[in-house]
DNA sequence: TTAACATACACAATTATCTTATGCATAAAT
DNA sequence: ATTTATGCATAAGATAATTGTGTATGTTAA
């Protein structure tokens, strides 16, 4: 990603499984898009850390990927993996918790 | 800094600006003690991050130091350069505005 | 009294992560 | 015909954090 100034640092690979738990299953290009289009132009991930995001999180088993030809191109389809979809909400729940503290820190008066 | 999953990862130095423009000037550890203190030991920010991330804030010229002996041990006191508030006032904005967009992303129905 | 804990700074090696750039390939639009 | 959009992938370099270590002083508990 490259806005920010690179506050997404860490939170990448839990935005994506944020997004892959809201849509079931997507393709890389699609959470990019998703990501741009929701965010409103704020938050731009780049291919250069999409794709290795991606395929470490498969690596490591959190998620699976399918590959479906559609209009003559490829797409690698990403879901969670069901024996590690309680992990990926604790990460999902626990990212969604720093950012309040992080606000409370920021903001100590509010 | 450890816990967390590391998600502080890109926004240390702005956490920095933020609590030293709260409190007018502080010394490392004691950046380290208030963020343990004040987040109930959820964000531990530890030496090895802290003290590089001050010193390449005080490069930059954001910052600036100086010492001070109390108790016989050295303290090395931090504070904002005047010069430089505007930006870190930006900076401290735009990581609270992005805290937002990541719930809006993590919650869409909230 | 001495070991443990707290205070206070600094740096170095390793690891993790992101940026930037590039490459390949197909389809649609201008 | 060329640009734009779609779609995946990787590599080099930069950035940044983790972990471990080192130095030094003050306080507290066994």
């Amino acid at each position: 990603m490259n806005n920010n100034k690179s506050f997404l640092s860490g939170t990448l690979s839990t935005l994506i499984l944020s997004l892959l738990k809201q849509n079931g299953k997507m393709y890389g290009y699609e959470i990019c898009m998703q990501a741009k289009n929701l965010t409103d132009d704020q938050i731009i991930l780049t291919e250069g850390a999409i794709y290795p995001a991606l395929h470490k999180l498969e690596k490591k088993g959190i998620i699976r990927s399918t590959k479906e030809k559609v209009n003559g191109r490829t797409r690698k389809y990403y879901a969670i993996a069901k024996s590690h979809s309680s992990q990926a909400n604790e990460e999902i729940e626990s990212l969604y918790a720093f950012t309040h503290i992080i606000q409370s820190l920021l903001k100590p008066s509010l």
